[in-house]
DNA sequence: TACGTATGAATGAAGG
DNA sequence: CCTTCATTCATACGTA
C-alpha cells in the first residue's frame, strides 16, 4: 500500500526542489495568489494543500533565520570581546562561506527577470511566482540589520508596553468596574469539574511551556 | 524549582477548556471588564494574564475564521472545476477526498442560542462574561454570512480582509485568482494576474510605489 | 535501542 | 482585524 492517510505532508523531491528554487529566487513570504498557483503547479507532483506552502515557506524562512541568528550571535561573541563593533556589520559576509544558501542577493540574477515579467527563467516554474524583488532582498539586510542590533538582547521590554491591542483596551477600561473576585473560582461557578483524572500532563518543571492541543491524541 | 520565568504563557487543560467553552458559548471578542474577569477565574488554574487571553481569543477567532474559509473555498473550488470541467489546476482539495483530519464543524448547536440572544450557557461560568450576547450572537451570522457571499463569485474588492496564518489567500483566490496554471510545469504561463485589487498588498511589492509587479528596484 | 537532527504543523505574541 | 515572527510540539529519519 502507498501509505496510509497520511497525516502530515510530505514534500516530493521535486516539490522540494521547486520550492527551494524559489525559496532561492527570493520567495519569502509568497501572497496568497502565489501560494495558490504555487500549490497548483506542485500539486502536480503529488498532494499538497495550500497551507503546506504556507508552513513551508514559513518555516523555511524561520530556519534559516534562526541559523544566521545564531551564527552571527556567536561570531558577534567573538568580535564583540575585540570590542569592533563596526566589523560587525560585515560579519555575515565574512563567515557564511557555504553551509547553507542564505538570503542572498537573488536580485541580480534571476529574479530580475520576473521584475520584468519576462519568462526567462532558470527554473521554469520560478517566474511563476517572482513577487517582488525589492521586498525580499531586502528582507537578508535587513534582518541581518535587526540581528545586529539586537544582538544580544532580545525581546524588548515586554510589560512596559504591550502594545495597541490589549494594552490599549486594558487602560480605557480603566480598571474601574471590575471588581475581581476572588482569586478562584467561585464556587457557585463550578463547571466543569476539573477531572483529577490527571489531565494535567503539564509539563510545568520544563522549562517552557507547550500547548499541544488536546485535540490530538493521535497515535 | 517549580518553573523558570516561562516566556510564554500556555493555557493549561483546564483554562483551554474553559476558554474553548467560552468561545463556543459566542464570546469572541471580549471586553476589558469580561477579560479581567475571566482571567481571574482562569488563574486559579495557573498562570495566566489579561494579555493571554485577549490573544487568545483573538487568535482563535481567526483560526476559526480560516477553517470556515477554507471549508467554503474548498466548496468554491469543487463548484468551480464543476462548471468549468475545462480548468486544468486540480486543486488538491479536489480529488483528495478527506485525507487531511477535517476542521471540525463549527458549532452550530451553540451558536443558534446566541442568535436568539438566550444566554443558555451550558457553563456556569459564561454568564459572567455573557457581556452582550446579541453582540458575538450576530457575530457569526455575520461572519458566516460574509464568508458565503463573498466566497463564490467574483468577490468584490473585499480581498482585503482574509484570515490570517495562511487561510488568507485561499480566500482570495476565492475562485477568481486562479489563473489557468497547468498541472505541471508550464513553460511560459502568466504570472498571477490578479494580484490585490488594490488593497494594501504590501508584500512582494516593497511599497506599492506606483506599479506592482514589475520592475521595483529599490531606490 | 537510544539519541540528535530536520521539518511539518500549530499557536502564542506582537506590530501596525 | 491583518500580517508576521518566534517557539514549540511531534514525528520521521539518520547515526552510533
Amino acid at each position: 500500500m502507498p501509505q496510509a492517510p497520511s497525516t502530515r505532508w510530505c514534500p516530493t523531491p521535486e516539490q522540494l526542489m521547486i520550492l527551494e528554487e524559489m525559496y532561492r529566487s527570493g520567495v519569502r513570504t509568497p501572497s496568497a495568489s502565489q501560494i495558490q498557483q504555487i500549490t497548483a503547479h506542485l500539486s502536480f507532483y503529488g498532494r499538497i494543500e495550500g497551507k503546506n506552502v504556507f508552513y513551508w515557506f514559513q518555516n523555511h524562512k524561520a530556519r534559516d533565520r534562526q541559523k544566521l541568528r545564531r551564527r552571527l550571535s556567536r561570531h558577534q561573541h567573538l568580535l564583540y570581546s575585540c570590542s569592533h563593533p563596526h566589523s560587525l556589520h560585515r560579519l555575515e559576509e565574512t563567515f557564511h562561506p557555504p553551509p547553507l544558501p542564505p538570503p542572498l542577493p537573488f536580485r541580480h540574477q534571476t529574479l530580475p527577470n520576473f521584475l520584468h515579467q519576462v519568462p526567462v527563467t532558470s527554473s521554469p516554474l520560478c517566474h511563476c511566482f517572482s513577487g517582488g524583488g525589492s521586498r525580499e532582498a531586502n528582507e537578508g539586510l535587513n534582518l541581518l540589520c535587526k540581528l545586529e542590533t539586537g544582538g544580544g538582547v532580545e525581546t524588548p521590554a515586554r510589560a512596559s508596553n504591550m502594545g495597541y491591542g490589549y494594552e490599549r483596551m486594558v487602560k480605557m477600561d480603566g480598571g474601574s468596574a471590575i471588581p475581581q473576585c476572588c482569586p478562584r473560582p467561585l464556587k457557585t461557578l463550578d463547571l466543569f469539574p476539573t477531572k483529577s483524572t490527571g489531565l494535567k500532563d503539564e509539563r510545568s518543571t520544563s522549562k517552557s511551556s507547550s500547548c499541544s492541543t488536546s485535540t490530538n491524541l493521535s497515535p
